[in-house]
DNA sequence: AGCACGCCGACT
DNA sequence: GTCGGCGTGCTC
């Protein structure tokens, strides 16, 4: 052993571009420090968790400055080299704070100095002792009234080992266990710390499908390929079974007893989802998503980490998850827009993904109906492997779009009379209808009608939205509310008039224009209170309602199989926007809708309203569908030389007063950049939110390599620059919202 | 991001 | 007199 000093690189939960050098303390000489330890370390007038980046014999830091660590925390809760390298990758790529990265990937417990638990779970299992004949006798002998006793042992019964949240999960009680217990039919012990092995029962064989021929191709190409990176991305219309390619997929990477990662929209993991899952397979299966409270995160987090879990079912931030025996990552939806955090880091889960199977050397699929046109791109050029799943399983025909001439019509209310009609006549069926209009609240402004004035935020100079039903007038920029003002503050006339329509105001409308039918509205304000959206689409299903109000809430996730009708009130904003991402993303909004409603027998209409009925957008996607709308759409993008034919990045930049945000991004970019392009600094779309002047500065470059370099240049212009702490600012890699 | 320090105004 | 408002600067 040598008598080399030993320093440890350390990630710390601050927000700066930078790690922290510490010394290892002589009481600490004999601990051996690995990458991934959780360290207790003294940072400024606190004590702070990190995380050890590196260790080494060197030290660039001051003597002076550098201080010594308290302590390493359990083993348990150590991070892999691998993660390690993962998120410090991360961290370059988007070049975010370390130290905020990697608490991103912490669970919350385990990112607090307070001692956690780890210590294994309590489990149920069948009573080993009990012979085969005792054990018929006692299930027979249960009475009618414990049928739900009866149900929870053969439940326990079919796995190996159920804790307490996967019994809740499944429905059953406290006291319904424990009357198991009492019994002796069941006992409880600490689940076993070891990792799952696929065993003979563990793939239910009994309603697999038979697969297309489509699907089996796909299925056995992704198949030939489970031992190294690679990335698909499937392309399938809805219906044409793409979750059944999953899970054929699946099956064949726990028989290599590999873990799978499944990464879903926030809105789609659903009961269903889950319950897909483990139908097919009798492995353990994790969820994790917004739900689960932090004892419940770090159980999960810990169960993975131990190999004790097979499938990982998560949101956008699954992505950091510890597999330790990595199969194949599966993003299904990888269109979705929620797997983009919009703040702080700012991710997105599908790259980061992509990044990390690379790194693992596993594969990776993406899946959609309505691919990205990033992903699409990659697809064409062979980046990706392409797969299309062009037939539907079932014999429904496809959902027709058709578009309503607004200019050729009556209209009433936002309402055109053929869309009356056809409401009309799929009501007087029988049959449901869905109404979408992507704006809450009852009117988007209020005005004066003697001098049309409007009534505006303050502090974001936006008109305030009308709330009927709370009395209120609310900023949907800000969130600011006041009350109904009487009297105009221009004139102080009283003849102050709502302006355009809200879901509140169509639904009412919808109220009085069919009275014999029941309404309902699904957006966040009817949905705020918890379990409100899970009762109310029951209501929808169990068809107590036959008209659906609602704005995007409705595209996601949910499926109406008796509505036959639905329609999209305004989507001229699309066609007109400063995003240049907005076609894309209505396109892939029709599309989807048309798909959730009507079923095999009653296929479902979808009908648009237009000013515009001959945008060849619109036309292109009603006439020759999604896919050449999108082959379209990217022969557009190359001509304009923009995503996904070049690479962007965006400084975003606020603060009190309009100059100060202008000055710094004008000042630290003033200078040539090899291979990318700068533009501005010019005022955000929303020049003032919450009363404050948000600035925006675009990079943009053929070369990812150039883009990297300007950004980096420019954070060293940021970082010495006298306004840097005026002035909040942040960026984002490959930015998805050029407009806020 | 915190947290301390420090410099100002308005209170018992 | 001092309590507390938040601008400024620093963190191995």
């Amino acid at each position: 052993m040598d008598n080399q000093l030993t320093y440890l690189q350390i990630a710390i939960p601050v927000p700066m571009r930078q790690s922290f050098t510490y010394a290892v303390p002589e009481a600490l000489i004999k601990v051996n420090f690995i990458k991934g330890d959780r360290v207790l370390v003294p940072f400024g007038h606190r004590n702070l968790i990190g995380v050890v980046l590196a260790v080494s014999h060197e030290c660039d830091v001051d003597s002076t400055k550098l201080k010594a660590i308290i302590e390493r925390l359990s083993d348990e809760s150590r991070l892999s080299a691998q993660q390690v390298d993962f998120l410090s990758l991360c961290a370059r790529y988007y070049h975010h704070p370390i130290g905020d990265v990697v608490t991103q990937a912490l669970p919350v417990l385990l990112r607090q100095i307070k001692p956690i638990d780890l210590s294994p779970p309590a489990c149920w299992l069948k009573n080993s002792k009990l012979t085969d004949e005792e054990f018929t006798l006692a299930v027979n002998g249960f009475k009618k009234v414990a049928a739900k006793q009866k149900a929870l042992l053969e439940f326990i019964c079919e796995h190996d080992e159920l804790t307490w949240p996967e019994i809740r999960m499944a429905g059953y009680s406290k006291a319904q266990l424990n009357a198991l217990l009492g019994k002796e039919l069941i006992v409880e012990q600490s689940v076993k710390q070891e990792p799952f092995v696929c065993k003979e029962n563990s793939i239910n064989h009994d309603d697999k499908p038979q697969l297309s021929v489509e699907q089996s191709l796909i299925v056995s190409s992704i198949s030939q390929q489970l031992n190294s990176f690679s990335c698909h991305l499937i392309d399938g219309i809805t219906g044409s079974g793409k979750t059944e390619v999953y899970l054929q997929i699946i099956e064949q990477v726990l028989q290599q007893n590999k873990q799978v990662l499944v990464l879903v929209p926030e809105i789609g993991l659903t009961p269903q989802t889950l319950s897909r899952f483990e139908k097919r397979f009798r492995v353990p299966v994790v969820l994790h998503h917004s739900g689960l409270n932090d004892n419940e995160r770090l159980q999960t987090w810990h169960q993975t980490k131990q190999g004790r879990s097979a499938i990982i079912i998560a949101t956008r931030s699954g992505v950091f998850t510890p597999l330790v025996k990595p199969g194949i990552i599966i993003i299904d939806e990888e269109h979705d827009g929620s797997l983009k955090q919009q703040e702080g880091f700012r991710y997105h889960a599908r790259d980061v993904a992509i990044l990390r199977a690379r790194q693992l050397d596993i594969p990776i699929v993406l899946g959609t109906a309505t691919p990205s046109l990033e992903s699409l791109q990659n697809a064409l050029t062979g980046k990706y492997q392409y797969h299309q799943l062009t037939k539907r399983a079932g014999k429904s025909n496809k959902a027709s779009l058709t578009l309503i001439d607004m200019a050729k019509e009556q209209v009433e209310f936002g309402l055109s009379g053929t869309l009356k009609k056809a409401i009309e006549d799929t009501l007087k069926r029988g049959e449901q209808v869905l109404i979408f209009l992507n704006r809450r609240g009852f009117a988007p402004a209020i005005s004066c009608q003697e001098c049309n004035w409007i009534c505006e935020c303050q502090r974001c100079n936006k008109s305030y939205t009308l709330h009927q039903g709370q009395n209120l007038l609310v900023c949907h920029h800000c969130g600011s509310q006041k009350r109904i003002i009487r009297q105009c503050d221009n004139c102080g006339s009283v003849r102050i008039k709502p302006l355009g329509q809200g879901t509140e105001q169509l639904e009412q409308r919808l109220v009085e224009l069919f009275p014999d039918y029941s309404s309902v509205r699904i957006d966040r304000d009817s949905t705020r209170r918890k379990g409100e959206l899970a009762k109310l689409l029951q209501q929808v299903s169990d068809k107590e309602h036959q008209i659906l109000v609602g704005t995007q809430m409705l595209a996601k996730g949910h499926h109406f199989p008796d509505v036959t009708l639905v329609a999209v009130l305004d989507v001229d904003g699309a066609l007109f926007s400063y995003d240049f991402r907005a076609p894309e993303h209505m396109a892939q909004l029709l599309v989807q809708v048309a798909g959730r409603a009507g079923r095999e027998s009653k296929p479902g209409r979808v009908m648009v309203q237009t000013q515009y009925p001959e945008h060849p957008l619109l036309q292109d996607l009603v006439q020759n569908g999604y896919e050449h709308f999108a082959k379209y759409a990217l022969i557009e993008r190359e001509q304009a030389m923009i995503p996904p034919f070049a690479f962007q990045a965006l400084f975003r930049a606020e603060a009190n007063y309009p100059s100060t945000p202008q000055t710094l991004l004008r000042e630290v970019s003033q200078q040539d950049f090899v291979g990318c392009m700068v533009s501005g600094p010019i005022a955000a779309a929303q020049e003032k939110k919450a009363g404050k002047y948000r600035f925006h500065l675009l990079l943009q470059a053929k070369d990812r390599k150039d883009l990297h370099r300007a950004v980096q240049q420019i954070l060293a212009n940021i970082a010495n620059h006298a306004l840097n702490t005026k002035v909040r600012w942040s960026i984002d890699i490959d930015p998805q919202e050029l407009s806020w």
